[in-house]
DNA sequence: CGTAGGGTTGACATGTTTCAACATCAGTGG
DNA sequence: CCACTGATGTTGAAACATGTCAACCCTACG
């Protein structure tokens, strides 16, 4: 087997041989389109964790697809409160909220040892001219955030701190499904302090919770991974705490 | 001068003569451009309060550009809990969210008696590839809402009761300035179980804190119309009770 | 005039924050 | 190898904001 970095090294190269690409941009794009596509690719250096890929307010240059680690999507409001939008995981896109006013209007941040593709925005735009099918992948992924996000209003807004911390376990598992690893074993690659900031709980909450659903059997906490033990019940307490919907 | 009915009419049947173009979907085409999208927009009847644009679940054949009154989103989860993802007003887009995988995410409802542009999806479609300026209009407009969405998250997430009512009013203020008209007096167009959900709290909650703004001479509020007395006033409370960021 | 839907107000219960102490762990240098 | 240190995580007690439940008010409308 070869060494670990010159594997890597390989699977950044081409999008074609990318075990990502049905989740990523790639998707649905004919194998001649691919290759475009693959050209503007460019797989840099690993990035460091608490490294910047991007900062608020910076002009967009180009957009990141997290090829292996992970990241954090950080915003700071006008009063100079910081809030985490996002965790990422491999096949996920970085800067989609650039395109709006061609700036960035969040900092992108990696929470581990990472790859990144980096993609340039100029060349992409042409590109998408050139290639409905890649226009047409790009809004899809995009309003497939939107819709997300919505999703994540939902759970930030009605759930109890159990049903957030619930919630959240669920969705990392289901993104470890979607790509194809261990979904019961969750680690937890960001900080405390990140998950309360994302939550909008306090880190005391946090630990809080993660201990009372350890001690009812329903997940297993060890530093910084998550077993879940008990799906079902998980999902029970998920929901659990949610507030009942006033009548329109 | 023409009444009423006939003005919107023919308000309706053209972008280039809208007082939203602006705004909305036609900012940034040429004229020659912007005739092709003409052709595609139908503005149908006056939709009444309560009648539904479209459906959570439902097929992706139009979106619908709000042309004068005012519509929410509604979200109703897994559980069956539901949720406000957003108010919208003249020359904003409903229908985004829908790209993803041509099904709508979300429920679309008129909050009064409502005129709205119902673009077709799949002519828009083709259209988008016909005209980058288009394509690029559209990217744009989502990337907006994408970054919207950011902020609403961090309202909702790090603020008191009191902080979560002031940045609404600031917002739908700020939006009105945009169109035009008087941003010191708000109307409110929907209920206050409306505006409970949307920013996650009980409306026994939202009628206290509107109360206690009025007590402090910050806000005027007559039935379903609010006057910003004290706009400094409410921006200070708008951000005071947002927690402190606990450090990376 | 009476009813119903929407909005307001009050008293009490509860969950989450706050503040402070303590535990754990990794890294560093003696 | 161990003691120190700082960063990170856990636990406890008390304060506080918001939810809950119930009564009441108001306005529109038949």
């Amino acid at each position: 087997m070869a060494p670990l970095s010159q594997q890597m090294q390989q699977l950044s190269e081409t999008c074609s041989h990318c075990s990502l690409r049905y989740l990523c941009l790639p998707d649905h794009l004919d194998s001649h389109d691919l290759e475009k596509l693959e050209r503007l690719v460019d797989s840099g250096a690993p990035v460091l964790a608490e490294t910047e890929l991007f900062a608020q307010g910076e002009g967009l240059t180009h957009i990141y697809a997290v090829r292996n680690g992970s990241a954090k999507t950080v915003r700071i409001d006008e009063e100079g409160f910081e809030q985490i939008l996002g965790f990422y995981y491999p096949g996920d896109i970085l800067g989609f909220d650039g395109f709006a006013d061609q700036h960035h209007h969040c900092s992108a941040v990696a929470l581990e040892t990472s790859h990144f593709c980096r993609i340039p925005v100029d060349q992409l735009d042409a590109l998408v001219d050139e290639l409905p099918s890649l226009r047409q992948r790009l809004v899809r992924l995009m309003s497939q955030v939107l819709s997300e996000d919505g999703r994540m209003m939902l759970t930030l807004g009605r759930k109890d701190s159990e049903g957030r911390i619930s919630s959240l376990l669920l969705g990392l598992s289901r993104r470890r499904a979607l790509r194809g690893m261990p979904a019961s074993s969750v680690p937890l690659n960001m900080k405390r302090a990140d998950l309360a900031n994302f939550l909008s709980m306090r880190l005391e909450t946090v630990s809080r919770v993660l201990t009372r659903l350890q001690r009812a059997g329903v997940i297993k906490v060890s530093q910084n991974r998550v077993d879940i033990l008990d799906r079902d019940a998980l999902r029970e307490r998920s929901s659990r705490g949610a507030w009942v919907a006033d009548q329109s």
